[in-house]
DNA sequence: GCAGATACGGAGGCATCCTCCGTTTTTCAA
DNA sequence: TTGAAAAACGGAGGATGCCTCCGTATCTGC
């Protein structure tokens, strides 16, 4: 299983920022380095919370005060600033699944997870654009995020499936794809209530039930 | 209802090529412009086609063998192209409804609908990324193809919601939007699959159904 | 305080978008 | 047929964004 394997480094390296991994003393980071990472992020949440997701990195580091070099530096692609970005809030939800698989049923717990991620995106303009980068690019790959966000629903998915409560076919993959994607470019008011009734929708059609006839 | 207004308007122009609306006796159009059209979209077909929804449009017109400024004057936007491009393909799932209105019960139709627009996509892979710049703009609105599609669906699911055989809480642009959703960013080989599985458990939750006690 | 390591920052090359306008082609009426 | 006006052409050019590269500035450990 290689993917897992990768994700596994890729996480304890991010982890420890860098633990002497092999071979490097390496001493310790630079603070203007540090610093400048720090305004950076404050810029990028800020104009990206602004719900403009596709903003120029050059805006950004405008607004960062910092060089369009130095912002590449340290973030040398979209994703990966998306990535700092958002990691907090995908760490949020993971928090909230392995809560939620305490304290409520199988199907109840997958289904509250999804109406607060749909909640919980409502309240953060930007992350629908990076959600919909992150799921678009085979970069999910290589993300932090959107590997806990996976595994986070795969969790209660895979409970459910072992409750008998829903069928067992669809993947935790195709789960967030398609919870990100109910969330995807709805931007009239009111997309909130949409999305919490497709939600709605899309877990009763999980559930292993009779039809009427 | 000025939506529906302003489309029924907007049919009528494009239909008929600009009938003497109100005060234009007007020449008939120029040879070379048609010629160039034509050209235009025959080359968008072929770039698009190869499933590069975002090539140049630069590219399209020296495919075209056209100046860019042809093209613009043509088609203002991206999406103006687009719309232009994969109108046949609207109109031919708009037709599909039509007949499965006929040949189908109600809840069938729309299941059958929604599988064929999934193979449909599949078979056109610059469509999904044609697909995605309609759903998400509010250009929705101005879009000939996508009231084409919204208006396909709605009448199929309303013929469902009268028979009672789904729930009647779920609008036609919450279907089409997820649908759409469901068809984009899958490039994985197998995407097809997986589709086709989540609009099964996606119509099984539209089911008005006994849950199972 | 010094030297080496590290980071900064923005100029510059490239791509794309889209507009504007001088030139060319077509149409129509005389 | 012809010539002038209308319509369309096409590409140069200004604007913006991406990303890299490297001369310069700053920091750190000694």
């Amino acid at each position: 299983m290689p993917k897992a394997k990768a994700l596994d480094e890729k996480i304890a390296g991010k982890k420890t920022s860098g633990r002497a991994a092999d071979k490097k003393p390496s001493r310790k980071p630079r603070a203007d380095a540090a610093r400048n990472r720090e305004r950076v992020l404050e810029a990028a949440r800020t104009v990206f919370g602004a719900g403009a997701a596709d903003a120029s990195l050059e805006a950004v580091a405008r607004t960062a005060g910092v060089g369009i070099g130095t912002l590449y530096r340290h973030f040398p692609t979209r994703e990966a600033l998306f990535e700092a970005v958002y990691r907090n809030e995908a760490e949020q939800m993971a928090t909230l699944a392995k809560r939620l698989e305490r304290e409520a049923k199988p199907i109840d717990a997958l289904h509250q997870w999804m109406h607060s991620f749909v909640r919980f995106v409502a309240t953060k303009k930007g992350m629908v654009g990076a959600l919909a980068l992150v799921v678009s690019k085979d970069s999910a790959l290589f993300s932090y995020s959107s590997d806990l966000l996976t595994r986070a629903i795969d969790e209660l998915r895979t409970r459910a499936v072992n409750a008998g409560e829903i069928r067992d076919d669809i993947s935790a993959e195709d789960l967030l794809h398609t919870l990100v994607a109910i969330c995807y470019a709805h931007d009239h008011s009111g997309w909130q209530e949409s999305a919490l009734r497709l939600v709605d929708v899309f877990v009763d059609g999980l559930r292993k039930r009779r039809a009427i006839r």
